[in-house]
DNA sequence: CGTGACTTCTAAAACGTTTTAGAAAATGTG
DNA sequence: CACATTTTCTAAAACGTTTTAGAAGTCACG
């Protein structure tokens, strides 16, 4: 591997001092023009591109941002990530900023990567996604006051620490709207147990929306997987699916489930939207390719993602100070997968 | 923010040099047992973590591996990304490596941020996707003498580099042959323009098995679209469908064309697999919620990534030399989107 | 006790950068 | 010309680590 030059070698080729070299580069005005104009000439000349680690050093920082990796079965996968590396990327190299991805060993917990990598001085700042309801990260990095952006936020504190969140209540209490007014009355929800923020925020907006309706015919079934896991799911939805007196509408925690509640309902002959309808909130791919396409909600992960790198780049660079945060309101993306609810007797599951 | 305790701390708090307190750390012989003991019994109260850059500086080395993010479209979306980056991420941990992302800012080249990554120091080696068939990125890194690994090939030089590819040759061949076997003698394959090496693997692994298979009766029809976005691909799909002789069976260079060839073929009132067969490659989620599920290739991304991550920490450390290669096989996946050719006279295209 | 051979430790240099404090040179002023 | 001022440059220190070369101490042996 061929040996970059450095400083010094710039500044021997010009019989400058290095801190001349430095200085003229950094564009300090005690450097004469013309001799500026030099040095510029022979870094080119050199391909001089500065050593981070001479720049870590001395300036203490490191250049880089983490986002640590939730830790994921072996099967899981994820349109998320994707997009929201994608984006943090495009945010960060506007600020100069670089990204690096730092995963959990096995056994080991996301925390104690964080504990590394603020330890190490590896990274300036961090981004965390997938908030717990009570979460040690965050504890922890309000701790070592490091800093550090949220993609979700707290209950409790929100006040002391920056996010970025897409408003799942919006989103859950439209999805609630837009059925109730298509005649809906019986609602499903399939859910998870893990207390994740964002299943707090959409259950508690579904919940307001239906405590503002004041109808006293509207019902709601709850079905919760207990592990996150396509079985765990799979047995949830069915339970939903087939108790004697079937929800008209499924709402699914976020897409995943709500494809998998169509999948199993046209299993059971159930066709779709006529007999049953079906929301489901991120808008992945499958979304728009299932039959009928999955009515949902798009959280614009990526465009997320280019703000939340641009909030950190300017904690991290001492622009802003503050706890910075934002708020943003998804968007409904009606498909065919949800219509009227249906007429008179409850229709009986077919046999197939 | 809190600072991090130095070696010097340590060295000052026992009463012993910063070179003792880094050799007992290192693990050297030639410290006494028992300073070795107090050493690292000091440095945990202290919560002591060697500091990066320190490191990076002295060693020449930063533990950091680069992944330089192919150029998007605004919208593209791309489920390949995250699977990707979770297996190098596994990959790397194991070997003490980070993962770094760099996105090329408006206006730069994947070369740009490929040259800057290298001159800068920034990383160590990297990993390059999508690769093209004549390559400036794999002639630059090769004349800089610059650790890499390649997901997927090129035709010629194979030898003189590492890589990872998944046969797109083997997947289309046998695609080819499931087919023929259930009838079809006229095929279509949607594809793209751009030059990249998986499409000619795939593209000539077809052409083979057609070869091969010595049938006069054999037809194939290639509709290319020009342009990497949806409407393109959509112009080219459709001149595919809805010619007069229609192909019984249409294979998609990657599951987004072929979930796109099943759509309007469905848009049309075809009845898949009834009257048209479609296979693509990849196995992205989507491929699985479609009605019917869409028949392809597993490519087993996170695994691949996390072995082209050992690859890559095994030549960066110094472990492994002259190049590394491998080439999986990828896994059929036979959903319902194929079935026999149709019987007799070719089905018109139905009114709706 | 003198010598050599170990064992255990350390001073100092090196990595490449930025910054501080001040030197040297050029210019202006009376 | 002498002095002050301004402009332009530089030596040296600092960041935190590893490594090299060697010092100091201990021990065994004749």
């Amino acid at each position: 591997m061929r040996r970059r030059s450095t400083l010094k070698e710039v500044a021997a080729a010009l019989d400058l001092s290095v801190a001349t070299v430095s200085r003229a580069l950094g564009g300090y005005e005690d450097i004469a023009p013309q001799t500026r104009q030099r040095v510029a000439e022979k870094a080119r000349e050199l391909g001089y591109v500065p050593n981070t680690a001479g720049r870590m050093l001395v300036s203490g920082r490191s250049g880089f941002v983490g986002l640590v990796l939730p830790v994921r079965g072996p099967n899981f996968v994820d349109s998320f990530l994707g997009q929201f590396v994608t984006g943090l990327g495009e945010g960060f190299v506007a600020k100069g900023v670089d990204l690096m991805i730092a995963t959990a060993s096995p056994g080991q917990s996301e925390l104690d990567v964080l504990k590394h990598l603020v330890h190490s001085g590896r990274a300036d700042g961090v981004v965390l996604t997938r908030i717990a309801e009570e979460d040690e990260r965050v504890k922890f990095l309000l701790e070592q006051r490091f800093p550090f952006v949220l993609h979700g936020r707290l209950s409790s504190d929100s006040a002391h620490y920056s996010w970025l969140d897409t408003s799942g209540e919006a989103a859950f209490a439209q999805a609630f709207q837009e059925l109730y007014a298509l005649g809906h009355r019986h609602f499903g929800l399939v859910t998870i147990e893990e207390s994740m923020t964002f299943r707090r925020d959409r259950e508690s907006g579904l919940q307001m929306a239906i405590a503002e309706a004041d109808d006293p015919t509207v019902r709601l079934s709850v079905a919760r997987s207990p592990r996150f896991d396509e079985e765990s799911h799979r047995a949830a939805i069915s339970e939903l699916l087939e108790r004697e007196d079937r929800p008209t509408a499924i709402i699914g925690l976020f897409d995943e489930l709500a494809l998998m509640v169509m999948r199993q309902a046209q299993e059971l002959g159930l066709s779709i939207p006529e007999e049953l309808s079906v929301v489901g909130f991120d808008d992945v791919p499958a979304a728009s390719y299932s039959a009928p396409g999955l009515t949902t909600f798009d959280q614009a992960t990526r465009e997320s993602a280019r703000e939340i790198a641009d909030m950190l780049a300017r904690l991290v660079g001492g622009e802003a100070q503050a706890p910075l945060s934002r708020l943003k309101v998804p968007r409904f993306i009606a498909r065919g997968s949800h219509g009227p609810a249906p007429q008179g007797a409850r229709p009986r599951i077919r046999q197939i």
